[in-house]
DNA sequence: TCCAACCTTGACGTTGGCGTAAGGTGTACC
DNA sequence: GGTACACCTTACGCCAACGTCAAGGTTGGA
C-alpha cells in the first residue's frame, strides 16, 4: 500500500495539530484516537478528519479542563453519532441505535451543563477582573497627581 | 495564646472550602496562602480571608485550569492590590507603589486576555452542542415515527 | 545501492498536585 | 490526669499525561 492521496505521516500530523508524535501515539493507545491506517511498512496513515478529532480533543482539554478519560467518553459520543449517520442499516437494529442515541444524547447533555456552568463562572470571572482594573486606572491617576503636587515642574 | 474569636482551625478550613487538610498545608508550603497565625500548640488559625483565598484559587484552578505557579503569579497581585490598599505609607515608597501597581495592573490584564478568549470559546461550543442536542431530537422523533409505520398498535 | 529523513515499538523518566501512613503532640472536657 | 479527638511534621506513594532515549525498520530520491 503506497501513500494514497491525501493521508497524512504523523509528523505532519503533529506539526498541524500542534502536538507530538507521542501524544498521537499515546491517544490512540488511550483509544481516543481510531488505530489509523498503515502503509505497507507500518507507517501512520491518518486522514482530514483524524486532524479534526485531534483538534476537538485538544480544544476539549484547554477548555473543560476535564480528564482524557471523560474526552473519551465525550468523543465516543461523536463515533456514535456519525455511526448513525449511516441511517441504511438493518432494521433489526433499531432497538441499538435507540440505546446509542439515548447515550449519545445524555453525554451531550452532560457536557452542555458542564459547559453553561462554566461560562456562567468565566463571564463573572470577567466583570471582576475588569472592574479590578478600572481601579487600577484610578489608582494610577492618583499617583500620577500626588506625585505632579508633591514636585511640580521644577525645569 | 487561646483560638482568637472568629479564627478556624484547619479542619473547618478544610470542610467550608470542600479541600483536604493536606491541600492547604501544600498550598501553604508553595506560596498559595500566606503562613497563618498559630496557636500555643502550633496549630494553624485561619482568618475569613484566608477561606476566600482558598475558594479564589478553586476557581481558578477549575475555570482556567492553568498550573499553581500562574495562580501564585495572580494571587500574589491580588497580594499587592492589599497592599496598596493601605494607603498611609512613607511618600518615599512612591516609586515602588508604582512599579507594583504596574506589576499588578500586568497580570491582571493578562488574566482578563485568557479569561476573555476562553469564555469566547465556551460561547462557541455551547451553540455547537445546542445545535448537536436539536439534531439528536429531530432523529429521536424520526425513529419513533418509523417504528409507529413499522408496528402499527397492535393492540 | 546507498543515504538522510522519517518512522516503528518498547521502556523508563518526569512533573504537578496532591494522598496516605507513621509517629508524635495539643486541646477540651470530664 | 486521663481520654478522645484534632492537629503536627516528615516522607514516601501515586496517577495522569506525556517526555525522552534506544535500537532498529521504511521511504524516496540520487
Amino acid at each position: 500500500m503506497a501513500e494514497k492521496q491525501g493521508d497524512l505521516q504523523i509528523g505532519e500530523v503533529a506539526q498541524r495539530t500542534g502536538v507530538t508524535q507521542r501524544t498521537l501515539r499515546f491517544y490512540e493507545e488511550k483509544g481516543l484516537l481510531r488505530p489509523p491506517s498503515r502503509m505497507d511498512g507500518g507507517f501512520r496513515l491518518y486522514s482530514e478528519e483524524d486532524v479534526k478529532r485531534v483538534q476537538h480533543i485538544r480544544r476539549l482539554q484547554d477548555l473543560l479542563g476535564v480528564s482524557l478519560a471523560d474526552i473519551k467518553e465525550m468523543v465516543d459520543a461523536d463515533e456514535v453519532l456519525r455511526e448513525l449517520r449511516s441511517q441504511y442499516r438493518p432494521e433489526s437494529a433499531i432497538t441499538e441505535k435507540r440505546k446509542q442515541l439515548q447515550k449519545a444524547t445524555d453525554v451531550t447533555k452532560a457536557q452542555f451543563a458542564i459547559v453553561k456552568q462554566k461560562t456562567e463562572q468565566m463571564r463573572e470571572m470577567e466583570t471582576q477582573l475588569e472592574e479590578r482594573l478600572k481601579l487600577f486606572a484610578r489608582w494610577k491617576q492618583e499617583l500620577d497627581e500626588l506625585e505632579k503636587k508633591a514636585a511640580p515642574s521644577r525645569g
